[in-house]
RNA sequence: GGGCCGUUAGCUCAGUUGGCUAGAGCGCCUCCCUUACAAGGAGGAGGUCACAGGUUCGAGCCCUGUACGGCCCACCA
């Protein structure tokens, strides 16, 4: 089998190749009983809405470099796969796609029939996703893979529902939430987006009952007045006095309604108001109080105990069968019959609006620029609805000050002095909860601090049943006997005594004497498969709540629910995953999840296990378009993973995202299209749309052929045009990738030239007393590498870690080493020992670079085994003997990607010892070569011709350049003829410096070289006295020579001293 | 309204506790298809570090303010 490596790196090839090894090898599944200190990644898991897209590679290859990394050291480490159901986001995808397709709604169908349609496209993008994370080289233990909504997800939803059940941590509450109309849901208050809207400012006359005139309301939303039940005036308003126990009869709908005073009321300027607040400026003082359809309001009709009065149906138009009361709605106008019912609320507005102006009771409209709430789903205005929710006390203190409590001292502002733990039942968890960067602690406290309690339910059909039945049915009671009655209620409350359900009352229902009050009752039912206490609820006139739970109750159990949790075993044994894993190493996600998910997480494995769900969290940045949009599936800006690894491959697609992983917040990834035509990137026109937002135009021309189009993603998405068969759809990418893209191809020859050699070379123990200068430079430059890398992903720098690793390769491996040992490989007598030193250092390099760029790394690691399976550099660079399928340590894999269980065989290289001189010498020798090329350069010699360079240097200099005097030859194409003392300089020669040193480069013909001197010099020369100004000014500030360290002040007269000397010889 | 972040080369970003001539990649210019690599090599140009003050011997970095951009929270009279 030939040794010998492709030309060109084909990261196709390559991945394909990796991938099959992996797979055959399961090399990724870990079990809790394997040596080794845990570590361990959940997922943020995926929606399962969509592919994946750029922001998710970016925060998968994060993981995978974390996870790999530790693996290498040996850590018995799992990263745990997996998908989210995402209740409103996919049900409103399916939806889309169910009325594009059939023609039919979502209300078209059965329960059951529809969820089966979204579970389809759950399964659907189950698979590409995971497809994705395989293509991208995500070392997940698939064995372990899990989605919130399968049986072991639903099995712990159910438990931890129950035990905040029956804890009085979950409630039933009458409340205002916030509706979305179109998907018809309540919306947590984080899922409300708010946007600035042009609405107006309508004065609208209410007149009084007692005939003496009317008062005038200032509102945005004329349609609610329907639903007013009181108007409020501020009691400072020296109008208030006048108006006391006074009422006014609300238009349209006759409703005699009172004057109230709240202090919430904004008063106008000219009765006291502050001039600055807009609101003030355009206030009345008199407020319309509609508590149904506004959360002030409700707040206001609550202190003054006013009816609720809902005059909106789901769908947020206007209606009377919704909690407006028959005998009230008969008093209205006709008006409201013939015209208002059915309307929807900004068609209502207008006919509102309309019948004031009509009826001389509308005063004036202004314009009023204002924020509104937004469904981030559907994009409409948020309504404030008045329904029955179920909540989580978040609120109390074991949920929100429990996670307060687990925030890292020095991260929690104002906690001084406070326990970690307020003590009783709950002891104090073990370590603190850590924020990478610090920054995000902030957000995280300032949520628990102000936290309210969480909306639970949600009005969808996909998502995880309310396990909660309430009474229904006075039938099914009716119908029976006392005795048999009776006998329920035992059974009911055997079960509840065995913790099979828990048992609540409805709020407002007082629990009477009798044991369970079933008009009244909710019945949690613990365990999915316990049909009998279903049974039993049936037969007692007992439904299931229709709604399903917040996606983020089965997200929030994630850290607990795919390691096992709530299984008796999972729980007891101290080597199960649960506890093996939980808490787990690392949060790595983006930061505006903190408090949709992070909190929760937190909340609940504090709750349930009274362990943090992990130690560190880790927001890296969002990845923006080339304008600082976010990328996102709507703005039709995202790009596919699978287009850049087409494009650029795998690794290089993850090293760039390494690269760019910066301590920013953002960072922009200009998006430019793949002519399908010709395969070559091009930058595509920008528009603005009408939203404002720059996107791309959606046709473009093709470079290659005008008379051909191409539809951007971007335009496709933004809906301005549709692609038709005979326009290719361009796909995304970008020119960032180019970076990884060049540095794996550069690998790829390297690995070629060194594997090459390697062949030929005779095959030596290394020998570190025949090593040259330049051997034990590269090797400490590696040691110093490893040290660099360790630091960068302790601290999640991942952009460190690879600029570290690239520097190392590129600059010094590639550019120098490999560069100064071409000599020594031709000399039998040397070659040996140099290709032992190339082995073990492409060995490390390999070993360094796996966690980021896994798949040509194992590629070129198999050739590496089958070239040179003995290899490495004793206390410098140890590399594990290999290939030989047996070791002291356990089977060999023979790959670098796997290291589970007893299979640890190419560990993370151990930083090494330093050659402090080499480093310090060896950068001379670069500085003598870089000064004979620059020069070569200025003087425009050919690089074929030879030059003939000499050096005047004391005593030390000239031994390590004449030690190197190969090097310096071989890499300047020159014969070094003289070095020394007493060198001086020849006839015709460019004179330059280079290390405090003169260097002179004779061409051979001193005709040119004289104008070429002079260039030299001037250049030179012109950067010398710059220096010498600077330092010059330095040391004539007094102060600077008092006040600044002494050592520092002597360095500033050396360096002068040394660019004064240098400028002089220059002449 | 409250808070957070950013503004450094044409573009995308580094720049540690303040201290040598502020760096990298891409792009640009010159030369080179040298037997690992043109997705490459050698060399080069390009920055009053957003602006205005302040602290300091010394500020890209610390403090105050301003402008612009982004994000989070609160608020729909």
């Amino acid at each position: 089998m030939s040794t010998e490596l492709a030309k060109a790196f084909d990261p196709a090839a390559a991945q394909q190749q990796a991938l099959d090894l992996w797979g055959q090898a399961n090399a990724y599944h870990a079990d809790p009983s394997d040596p080794g200190q845990p570590y361990s990644i959940v997922i943020p898991p995926p929606n399962v809405t969509a592919a994946l897209h750029l922001g998710h590679a970016l925060n998968n290859t994060l993981q995978d470099i974390l996870t790999r990394y530790h693996r290498m050291l040996g850590d018995n480490t799992c990263w745990l796969p997996g998908t989210d159901h995402a209740g409103i986001a996919t049900q409103t995808v399916v939806e889309k796609r169910v009325l594009a397709e059939e023609g039919k709604r979502r209300t078209d169908f059965a329960r059951d029939e529809f969820v089966t349609k979204i579970q389809a496209w759950k399964d659907e993008y189950e698979v590409r996703i995971t497809d994705q994370l395989k293509a991208m080289g995500c070392s997940c233990d698939w064995d372990r893979q899990a989605f919130t909504m399968d049986p072991k997800r639903a099995r712990a939803v159910r438990e931890a529902f129950y035990r905040l059940f029956a804890d009085g941590l979950i409630y039933r509450g009458k409340r205002l939430v916030n509706w979305d109309p179109v998907t018809q849901t309540a919306l947590a208050d984080d899922e409300v987006e708010n946007e600035e809207v042009d609405g107006n400012f309508y004065y609208l006359r209410y007149p009084l009952t007692d005939g003496s005139g009317h008062i005038t309301v200032a509102t945005t939303r004329p349609e609610t007045m329907l639903g007013d039940t009181a108007v409020a005036i501020n009691p400072k308003d020296p109008r208030a006095a006048a108006l006391k126990g006074k009422k006014v009869l609300l238009p349209i709908v006759n409703r005699e309604i009172p004057i109230v005073e709240d202090d919430y009321v904004v008063m106008p300027v000219q009765f006291g108001g502050d001039p600055k607040d807009a609101k003030a400026v355009l206030a009345t003082g008199f407020l319309k109080v509609t508590p149904a359809h506004d959360t002030n309001d409700y707040e206001i009709g609550q202190r003054h105990n006013l009816p609720v009065i809902n005059v909106f149906s789901p769908t947020a138009g206007i209606s009377k069968d919704h909690g407006w009361p028959a005998d009230d709605f008969a008093r209205a106008d006709e008006f409201v019959t013939s015209d208002l019912l059915g309307q929807d609320r900004f068609e209502a507005r207008t006919r509102i609006v309309k019948w004031f102006k009509a009826k001389g009771l509308h005063e004036e409209t202004k314009p009023y620029r204002h924020s509104v709430g937004h469904s981030y789903r559907s994009h409409v205005p948020i309504e404030p609805y008045w329904s029955d929710q179920w909540y989580c006390r978040v609120t109390d203190d074991r949920l929100a000050g429990a996670a307060l409590r687990a925030m890292s001292p020095e991260q929690r502002e104002g906690a001084a002095g406070e326990p970690a733990s307020a003590g009783g039942a709950h002891s104090a968890p073990e370590g603190h909860l850590k924020f990478y960067p610090a920054r995000y602690a902030k957000t995280f406290q300032t949520w628990h601090e102000n936290i309210r309690d969480w909306c639970i339910s949600r009005q969808l059909w996909w998502g995880h049943r309310i396990p909660v039945w309430y009474f229904r049915d006075d039938t099914a009671v009716d119908s029976k006997s006392d005795e048999e009655l009776a006998a329920l209620l035992r059974r009911l409350v055997i079960l509840r005594d065995t913790e099979r359900v828990a048992l609540q009352h409805a709020p407002g229902a007082e629990a009477s004497g009798k044991a369970i009050d079933l008009q009244h009752s909710f019945v949690c039912v613990r365990d999915e498969s316990d049909a009998e206490a279903v049974e039993l609820l049936a037969n007692l006139g007992f439904v299931q709540d229709p709604d399903v739970l917040d996606t983020w109750f089965s997200s929030g159990l994630w850290p607990m629910s795919t390691l096992e949790w709530p299984d008796r075993l999972a729980v007891g044994l101290k080597k199960s995953a649960l506890n093996v894993w939980n808490p787990t190493s690392v949060l790595c996600t983006a930061r505006e999840i903190i408090t949709l998910w992070v909190s929760r997480m937190v909340m609940f494995n504090l709750y349930f296990l009274n362990r943090l769900p992990f130690r560190d969290v880790f927001i890296h940045a969002m990845i923006q378009d080339g304008h600082g949009q976010k990328m996102s599936k709507s703005l039709g800006n995202g790009v596919d993973p699978m287009d850049i690894i087409g494009s650029h491959g795998a690794d290089a697609m993850r090293f760039a995202m390494a690269h760019m992983a910066t301590n920013t917040q953002d960072v922009r990834m200009p998006v430019d299209l793949v002519d399908p035509h010709t395969g070559q990137a091009f930058t595509p026109k920008y528009v603005t749309d009408s939203a404002g937002h720059t996107v791309a135009a959606p046709i473009q021309e093709s470079p290659k052929d005008p008379a051909k189009k191409i539809v951007s993603s971007y335009g496709y998405a933004s809906g301005k045009a549709k692609p038709t068969a005979d326009m290719p759809v361009a796909k995304n990418t970008s020119s960032k990738f180019d970076l990884g893209r060049n540095f794996c191809n550069k690998l790829w020859n390297a690995s070629k030239f060194v594997l090459s050699n390697l062949e030929s070379a005779p095959v030596e123990a290394a020998d570190e007393t025949k090593w040259s200068l330049v051997d034990r430079w590269i090797v400490s430059r590696f040691n110093r590498t490893v040290e660099e890398v360790n630091a960068a992903i302790k601290d999640y720098r991942f952009d460190n870690y690879a600029r570290a690793a690239y520097d190392f390769f590129w600059r010094d491996f590639c550019d120098w080493y490999v560069e100064a040992v071409k000599p020594a490989m031709k000399d039998p007598a040397r070659a040996g020992q140099t290709a032992s030193v190339l082995a073990a250092l492409l060995d490390g390099t390999l070993r360094l670079l796996h966690p980021a760029t896994p798949f040509i790394t194992e590629v070129i690691w198999q050739k590496l085994n089958e070239v040179r399976p003995v290899r490495g550099l004793p206390g410098r660079l140890e590399c594990p003997s290999i290939g030989n399928g047996q070791s002291a340590v356990g089977n060999d894999s023979g790959l670098i990607a796997q290291h589970s269980g007893l299979l640890i065989r190419s560990p993370w290289p151990a930083v090494g010892s330093f050659a402090e001189a080499a480093e310090h010498i060896f950068p001379r020798v670069q500085e003598v070569v870089t000064a004979i090329r620059n020069t070569r350069n200025l003087a425009q010699i050919s690089p074929k011709q030879k030059v003939t360079v000499s050096v005047t240097a004391p005593a030390e200099p000239t031994r390590q350049l004449s030690e190197n005097r190969e090097i310096i030859e071989f890499l300047t194409a020159s014969t070094l003829s003289a070095v020394g003392p007493d060198v001086t300089a020849p006839a015709g020669a460019i004179r330059t410096t280079a290390a405090g040193l003169d260097v002179f480069v004779e061409t051979g013909q001193p005709v040119a070289s004289a104008g070429a001197d002079a260039a030299v010099n001037e250049k030179r020369r012109a950067e010398l006295t710059k220096q010498r100004d600077t330092l010059r000014g330095r040391l004539s500030n007094e102060s600077y020579i008092a006040k600044a360290p002494p050592a520092l002040v002597q360095q500033t007269r050396d360096q002068l001293a040394q660019v004064e000397a240098e400028l002089s010889r220059l002449g």
